[in-house]
DNA sequence: GCTGATATGTTTTCGACAGCAACAATTCAC
DNA sequence: GTGAATTGTTGCTGTCGAAAACATATCAGC
């Protein structure tokens, strides 16, 4: 677990009483959704709290069409057997990704459950308008195919740029060309439904902390290469690094070569100038290939040329994660899109290019991990941001 | 304020009834500390909690001992005058700051108020146990002046090193030669009370954001320069970045220049090799002076040589601090010790150069700022996590 | 100086909620 | 089949903050 920590400088405002009450159907809500279906008995173990309590608790989740209980089959302990609770699947969130060539929407459920995936190809980038028209059509859709008592509770926007979280306008997604432009905000009176964006790449790490190579970590520093460039994101005990105004976690544009080339940004040296996927298709020789096939050619390589370029790209990698190892000293470091395969082709190269670029010990400490959850990364973390009002408060937003 | 952040991936554990209490109590104790006196009403208005709740709170901390009202002598305004509510001086806490050359320890009131302070000069730097001496004769000194109704609660010990907060165990304080030294549990078995430490460079932020130039402010990058070299924290929305261990903040030892020289801690090119009192004092061919004379020297001087170095430097940092800011994306950053006399040496060159190497417009939106509580800093820092335990849970700490 | 408006302290009542205790239910071990 | 262990169920209790009603103190306008 984390370490105790100095004391917070401000304080939370003053506490109701009823709030306590909010906290804890939220606290067992999001127990299920992270952790899983539980016994009653288990959830009681879990939170300290009383069985009594428990149990009304769950009754309300269960009247809000949350969860419901079974009777547990194969009991193998002494003692009145208790229920399992589990969650619906009446729930549901609304997933977008646009990119550079598609716009892919998702309908996701509680507990991570990818139930439908589709990938919208648009002949350029998407622009902000068109977007909004895919998904409204594809809601509309998605509504048809619902039960009765099956219900969207939100859409989660994940952007590849600059968002600004609090009203959901894009400020700069350079990929996309996208300058300034309100989101959430028009998804939402579109499709009549609470709409919620932020950074691709902070909700990737929100996916693999809490479904994938991250769960239990509360300090994590992640990075996910695509080839539009990398992407960063970092988990601070427990939370999502957010920055004064959102726009925290520019990894890929962090110094790490004073004689590198220039970047788009107008810097020189950035990582992502000096680690990308372009350079290693160069030595390859290939044209852009999907995940697997790069991570075959990667590993299956016997070209002396495409293993230099491979070890001089962790070489790189190596001096950036001990920079970000001697500033966060996280826990985990978790690497995604083509710097996963990048790591797995050669992985105690780059792990003994972090220990060399950390301070101290430090670099011993962390344990370097590839993503795992691939395609379902963004449509389960866009489904947590759409998620999280009903998370933190659900009878606030389900009951009245 | 802070932008809505991203669900966090973990609750916290169920929460009792009678928790709300203590975190009343500590919130109005907390907001005092960190506010100053306020009459009842303003805490209503402050916390949003009921008169007829705000009068039972302030009353047990009266009863506590930790506050006392008085009579408004000047309202000015319509209605029943509020009472103020004052912190008393009753409860205090022992800093403690061991460094190259002295142990600095003082004894600090709520409020931020630095009662006395006394450094114990060492002919070289001190060891664990000489430190422990020091600390129980001086806590013994302090006692016996102390009046009746008056209260030592804790002991802050600030160290220039790595420190595993959790237990108060110096992992490695290079330049007090400390390597796995047990500190805050033998100070606490020595004198009685309970102590604890943490880096110095993570209570120096915390003072400053508490009651120096970083008031009301949530995300701050802090780096401080001394004779010793670069020590640095970030506030993260509010708290302190800590890491899975503790020692995160190591900012000083991030790249700077590739071709640069190698560093005491193996790397090439950190921060802290570019940029240091001692290549200004090269120059300047001075000796080593005390800050203010430091500050002068800088500003004052006409000297070519002197004047390039000074820019050779503010450009390193503003490389260093651009990255910290596409990273952070802080609204502030702090510069404390000799980084806060080369700022004001020339403000706009480290500003620009801070513009140049931030990603996009990240680097207009932060200001930078010279720290300002100097010699008063580590002791309100080390105060500060003393009292910790205290503001979390007044009535749990002083009560039974 | 009076009067009304305004703001706030004080006291009492009330409702919500978590904890607790006693009892019931269910399983396992012998 | 009996006892131990575990957990659900039910009703009661204590605590705490909110709300309402009343009291108090100041200011503004006349």
């Amino acid at each position: 677990m984390s370490v105790e920590s100095v004391p917070a400088p401000l304080s939370r405002v003053g506490n109701s009483n009823d709030q306590a009450r909010r906290h804890n159907l939220s606290t067992i809500l999001t127990l299920l959704h992270h952790g899983g279906s539980q016994t009653r008995a288990g959830l009681t173990r879990a939170t300290g709290l009383n069985r009594s309590t428990i149990a009304a608790l769950v009754a309300e989740l269960a009247e809000l069409g949350l969860v419901y209980e079974t009777q547990q089959t194969d009991p193998g302990t002494v003692g009145r057997p208790s229920p399992f609770v589990h969650l619906t699947d009446r729930m549901l969130a609304v997933a977008v990704n646009p990119d550079l060539d598609a716009v892919t929407i998702g309908l996701v459920g509680l507990g991570g459950r990818v139930h439908s995936r589709v990938r919208h190809e648009t002949p350029a980038a998407p622009g902000v308008s068109e977007t909004i028209d895919i998904v409204r059509r594809e809601v509309d859709a998605l509504r048809a195919g619902l039960d009765d008592d099956q219900r969207i509770v939100g859409v989660g926007l994940a952007v590849p740029g600059l968002v600004r979280t609090s009203d959901g306008v894009v400020t700069l997604a350079p990929h996309l060309l996208w300058n300034d432009e309100p989101l959430a905000e028009p998804v939402a009176a579109q499709v009549g439904i609470p709409a919620l964006a932020a950074n691709d790449a902070q909700l990737g790490l929100l996916a693999e902390s809490l479904f994938g190579a991250g769960r239990g970590v509360d300090d994590i520093v992640y990075l996910n290469g695509s080839t539009s460039g990398i992407g960063g994101s970092v988990l601070v005990a427990g939370r999502t690094l957010q920055g004064a105004r959102g726009y925290a976690g520019e990894l890929g544009h962090t110094l790490v070569n004073s004689n590198g080339v220039t970047c788009f940004c107008g810097k020189t040296g950035c990582l992502e100038t000096e680690v990308s996927v372009g350079r290693l298709l160069d030595v390859l020789g290939a044209d852009p290939v999907d995940g697997d096939e790069f991570d075959r050619m990667l590993g299956e390589t016997v070209d002396d040329a495409v293993r230099a370029e491979i070890d001089r790209q962790l070489d790189v990698l190596g001096t950036a994660l001990g920079n970000f190892v001697a500033i966060f000293n996280p826990s985990s470091i978790i690497l995604g899109g083509f710097l996963g395969s990048l790591f797995a082709a050669n992985p105690t190269r780059l792990q003994d290019g972090i220990r060399r670029a950390s301070f101290g010990t430090l670099g011993e400490q962390v344990t370097v991990e590839r993503a795992q959850l691939r395609t379902r990364l963004l449509m389960v973390g866009a489904a947590e941001l759409a998620f999280g009002p009903m998370l933190a408060d659900p009878a606030g937003v389900l009951g009245p």
